[in-house]
DNA sequence: CACCGAAAAATTTGATCATATTCTGTCGCC
DNA sequence: GGCGACAGAATATGATCAAATTTTTCGGTG
C-alpha cells in the first residue's frame, strides 16, 4: 500500500485501520455484483491485489464470513455463497420484518430535510432505471434504503438489515444485468407520501409490499437458474 | 503453545483451528455470563491467558464485535457492550418475530424422537430452576432454542436468532444473578404440546409469549438499574 | 511546606508485516 | 489405477512499529 504522509488528502483512508479499509472495499465488492455468486476468494489473491498484508485481510474476510457474505466452503476454500429459494425464502421473511419496523421508526423521526435527501436518492434511482444502468440502480436503491435505516436510528435493527443486503446483493445484481432495470419495484413515492404524512402503518405496508415484489422477482429468476 | 502430537486425546479441539477455538470459547463466556457487560477485553490478555498466538485472537475478536457480542469502545478499547433499553426494545422485535417462525418451522418438521429431545432439555432446564442454579439455567434454556432451532432448519434463521442471544446474554444473566431462576418464564411445556400436535400457529404463538416474557422481565430491570 | 496541575516519559495495547509450519490438492511415476 | 512427492495456500507465531493511557516528575501557588 502506498505510504500516506498524514496529509488532507483522503485522510479518512489514513484515519482507518487498513482491515477496516479492506473490509469496506470487499463489502462494497459484494454488495454492488463486483463479484458473482459462487466465485472463489483467496486471500492471497486479496493481499496481492489490495497491497494490503495478510492480517488485515484475514480478518475483513473472517468478519464477512461471519455476516454470511462470504461462505467458507469446505477445504479451507472460501467463497460467495450461491443463494438458494430456500435461503432467500428465509431472507425475505426477515427483511418484511425488520424494514418495517425501520420504516415505523423513520416515520416518527420524519423531518422536511430527511424527506428531501430521500427524495433526492429517489430521483437518481429513477434516472438510473431509465437509462438501464444497474450498478448505479444497485447503489441509489441501496442508498435509499440506508437512509431510511440512518432516519430510524435503530443501531441493532439496521444492522441486521445491512446484514441481509449482503445475503442477496449478488444474486441482485445477476437477476438485474439478466432482465435489464425497467420492471423493477419501487414503492418509494408512496412511501415518500406516507413519511411526509407521518403515517407509519402506511409506511410501514408500502415498505412490505417494496420488498415482497423485489424479492418475489428475485425468487422466480432463481427458480429458473437452480436446475 | 504445547506441540499437540495428532493423538486421541481431543481430537476435536485440535481438529478445529485455533481461532475457531478461541472464538467458541470467547462466546461460551459471553453467553453464559462469565463476563460481565461493560467489562473490558484485551488482545494480548486473551493471548496470555487462552496461550494462542495473535491472529486467531484477533479473527475470534473482530468476528465477535461483528455479532454485536463485543464492541468497539473508541479508543482501541474493546468491551462487552452494556445493553441499553432501546436496544433491548429492538432486540425483542426481531426476537419475535424470528424466533416464532423458527418455532412454525420446527413445528412442520416435528417427529417424535425430537420432541423426546427437547422434553429431556425442558427437564434439565426445570431441575435448574429448582435448585437455582443460574448458569445451569442459562445453558438448558440456550440448548432447548438451539435445538428446536436445529429441528427447524433454516439456517439464515437459526444464525441471526443466535446472535441476539449474543447481545442480550450478558445482561440475562446479571438479571438472574440478581433475581434469581424462581419466577422466570417458561412456556416450553405449552409448546412442546403444540409442538406434538403439530399446530404451527400454536407453537409459534407459545413462543412469542415466552420470549415477550422473559424479555419484557429484564427490560424491567434495566429500567431500574439505568440511572 | 503541602497540594494541584501540566507536561513528559514509560508502559501497556493495538496494528501490521514477514516468516515458519501445516495441510490439501495435484501431478507424475510405478 | 494407486501411491508418493511437490506445489500452493492457509494457519499461526513472533517481532516491530505506532498510539494511547497512565504514571511520574517538576513547577507554581495557597
Amino acid at each position: 500500500m502506498i505510504k500516506k504522509q498524514a496529509t488532507n488528502p483522503a485522510q479518512a483512508d489514513t484515519k482507518q485501520p487498513v482491515h477496516e479499509q479492506v473490509y469496506q472495499t470487499l463489502r462494497s465488492m459484494i454488495l454492488f455484483g463486483e463479484l458473482a455468486p459462487g466465485q472463489a476468494v483467496t486471500i492471497q489473491g486479496l493481499t496481492d491485489s489490495l497491497g494490503a498484508g495478510m492480517t488485515p485481510v484475514r480478518e475483513a474476510i473472517r468478519r464477512l464470513m461471519s455476516e454470511g457474505a462470504l461462505m467458507f466452503q469446505g477445504n479451507r476454500r472460501i467463497s460467495v455463497p450461491v443463494l438458494t429459494q430456500e435461503d432467500l425464502r428465509q431472507v425475505i421473511f426477515v427483511r418484511k420484518s425488520i424494514e418495517a419496523e425501520l420504516a415505523r421508526r423513520a416515520a416518527h423521526n420524519m423531518t422536511p430535510a430527511a424527506a428531501e435527501a430521500l427524495e433526492q436518492l429517489d430521483l437518481a434511482l429513477d434516472q438510473a432505471i431509465e437509462t438501464g444502468d444497474v450498478g448505479g440502480y444497485l447503489r441509489s436503491n441501496y442508498d435509499f434504503h440506508a437512509l431510511l435505516y440512518t432516519i430510524a436510528d435503530a443501531p441493532i435493527l439496521t444492522e441486521m438489515a445491512d446484514r441481509l443486503w449482503l445475503r442477496f446483493g449478488p444474486s441482485l445484481r445477476v437477476v438485474c444485468g439478466r432482465f435489464g432495470t425497467q420492471n423493477l419495484p419501487d414503492r418509494h413515492k408512496e412511501m415518500l407520501d406516507a413519511l411526509r404524512a407521518k403515517d407509519a402503518e402506511g409506511v410501514a405496508r408500502a415498505m412490505e409490499q417494496d420488498v415482497e415484489q423485489g424479492m418475489e422477482q428475485m425468487l422466480g429468476v432463481l427458480s429458473e437458474t437452480e436446475a
